[in-house]
RNA sequence: GCUCGCGUGGUGUAGUCCGGCCCAUCAUGGCGGGUUUUCAUCCCGUUUACCCGGGUUCGAAUCCCGGCGCGAGCACCA
């Protein structure tokens, strides 16, 4: 058998693939990869997979993260100065740890001048002077634009020119393109444009530079620079990597590994544009970037979705060129698993009503412990002080009242007591054992209660605020708790966030 | 218009490169049940899929051809 067909042999057996795939051509710590976004605003869920997928692969390959700040156009999508610290602090959340290297685009500007002017002497680049316009045209017609034929001399002048804010060009005027091919069976990848004059300031470095590279110049140089050996983006940057892969190939450099994931919507949420939250913000729309119902690192942290979980979910999604739109509910689900075995239990009365029972024969401990965590007790007790010798007064919800003044008022306190609840809203407690079937319901002890707030989505996923009393507790704040019977909440120090059921 | 990519259940995902081990994996959701003094966690059961049409082959989710659908690029944005 070996003999006959020992390619058969050979063959992979076919396996259940866990996790993320295999990187092409990776050798362990020897990886290098990068994260690049505008820092026009903070990480929305969209990046959060960028941070998450990229620094996984530098885990398992021990290599390097590079956060890089793609921040080169200084008028369109406006780098936010507050953004930078923003997104190295929900980088750090979702990674679980700072990046290698972190590296500002702004700052690296004398590198890529100085590779745009190389590459303009060696012929592989020339400045066009063009109307926008009429170059659209040109690449329609597969034709030639009349300053593809200047010579390298002659394009170093105006280099030169761009560069000189004194009797140069203007902004508009003129553009560095890459000699590719006009006749590239790709448009998109005709006589790209390099680098461009801006001269609105940039916040980082005002006026100091005029003339700016695009994305495609920069990333290319810097990921040569940086000695990148993998960049994984969206494909909807496959002709952003052929692009570059052009120029790479005319300088003699070698093209990372590339791969791609496709587009990913959150049926709550639709897409994650940055520019359009910060619209919505500045309107009054929303309160914040962190506000719950924004799609972004900072809101999904607030909302106690824990990095843990944004890993699974992520990781689970893998890396694939599908363009997908998924529930919420699966990232809850992730989420529930991970917060759930160390979230307190602590009872919120929503729409409260209060009662007074009678205590009858049944004689009631002074104080009542009841588990911070059903599962563990070494987390130890909540105690409520009962009111043994005067009138003993509950609350219980609204809904609870109501179902048993349908269902002949029987009720047992959960970890309590059974009671018999009359529509006076007064009752007894009958017994302290449970004696049957009957429903159980949270409650809370007059006394052990202060009146809070949970702003959580109701059906239709319009977030309000629900009123009620929380039971006494000293947990700090950003705790998470499971509030007994309704589900999980952030506590802050005006309101809880609700985070999932 | 030109170019590129993707199509497996309600939603994701494995398998597709190298055809049989796939009457198709795992998860999530739905439904039903169990454990639990929470409608949480945990456990069990159940449900539903290879875009369409041809072709090659003993055999196709997998290879070939042709459709269709969806998405993206063709910015002096990233």
């Amino acid at each position: 058998m070996e003999n006959e067909a020992p390619e058969a042999l050979e063959k992979r057996v076919k396996e259940r693939r866990e996790g993320l795939p295999e990187l092409p051509n990776a050798k362990k710590g020897e990886v290098v990869l990068r994260f690049a976004p505008n820092p026009n605003g903070p990480l929305t869920l969209g990046h959060s997979r960028g941070v998450i997928i990229n620094s996984e692969y530098a885990n398992i390959y021990s290599g390097k993260i590079i956060l890089r700040f793609d921040d080169t156009d200084t008028k369109i999508k406006r780098p936010d100065l507050k953004a930078y610290d923003w997104i190295q602090d929900d980088f750090k959340w979702l990674a679980g740890r700072k990046p290698d290297t972190v590296i500002e685009a702004s700052a690296r500007m004398d590198e890529y001048l100085r590779f745009a002017e190389k590459f303009i002497s060696e012929g592989h680049m020339y400045v066009c002077t063009c109307s926008g316009e009429d170059f659209k045209q040109f690449r329609i017609d597969k034709q030639d634009c009349p300053c593809r034929n200047n010579d390298s001399t002659e394009n170093v002048e105006k280099w030169i020119k761009m560069n000189d804010s004194d009797g140069g060009y203007s902004e508009g005027e003129a553009v560095v393109r890459v000699c590719t091919n006009m006749e590239h069976k790709n448009p998109a990848l005709r006589d790209w444009p390099a680098l461009r004059i801006q001269t609105t300031p940039h916040p980082k470095v005002g006026e100091k530079y005029r003339v700016w590279p695009l994305l495609d110049f920069q990333s290319a140089v810097e990921d040569y620079l940086q000695g990148v050996t993998h960049i994984i983006r969206g494909k909807d940057l496959m002709d952003s990597t052929r692009k570059q892969q052009l120029l790479y190939e005319m300088t003699g450099w070698t093209y990372p590994e590339t791969l791609y994931w496709g587009r990913v919507k959150v049926h709550e949420f639709g897409g994650f544009s940055t520019s359009q939250m910060k619209n919505d913000i500045e309107e009054g729309k929303y309160s914040d970037w962190d506000d719950p119902r924004l799609p972004t690192a900072k809101a999904m942290r607030r909302r106690g979705i824990s990095a843990d979980a944004m890993k699974r979910f992520w990781v689970e999604l893998s890396l694939t060129e599908k363009d997908i739109s998924i529930p919420l509910a699966t990232l809850q689900s992730h989420n529930a698993k991970v917060i759930d075995k160390d979230s307190p239990r602590l009872s919120f009365i929503q729409e409260p009503v209060k009662l007074t029972l009678t205590k009858e024969d049944v004689k009631i401990p002074e104080i009542l412990e009841i588990p911070r965590h059903p599962l563990h007790e070494e987390f130890g007790f909540r105690k409520w002080q009962l009111e043994v010798e005067k009138e003993f007064e509950v609350y219980i919800e609204k809904d609870d009242y109501e179902f048993a003044m349908s269902n002949n008022g029987l009720l047992r306190l959960k970890d309590f007591a059974d009671v018999q609840i009359y529509s006076s809203q007064n009752g007894k407690i009958t017994s302290l054992t449970k004696s049957d079937g009957r429903a159980i319901i949270h409650w809370l002890a007059a006394g052990m209660e202060h009146p809070f707030a949970l702003n959580k989505p109701d059906k239709n996923g319009e977030w309000g605020v629900v009123n009620g009393l929380l039971e006494n507790n000293d947990y700090p704040l950003g705790q998470i708790l499971q509030l007994e019977r309704i589900g999980f909440a952030r506590l802050e120090s005006s309101e809880m966030i609700w985070t999932h059921s």
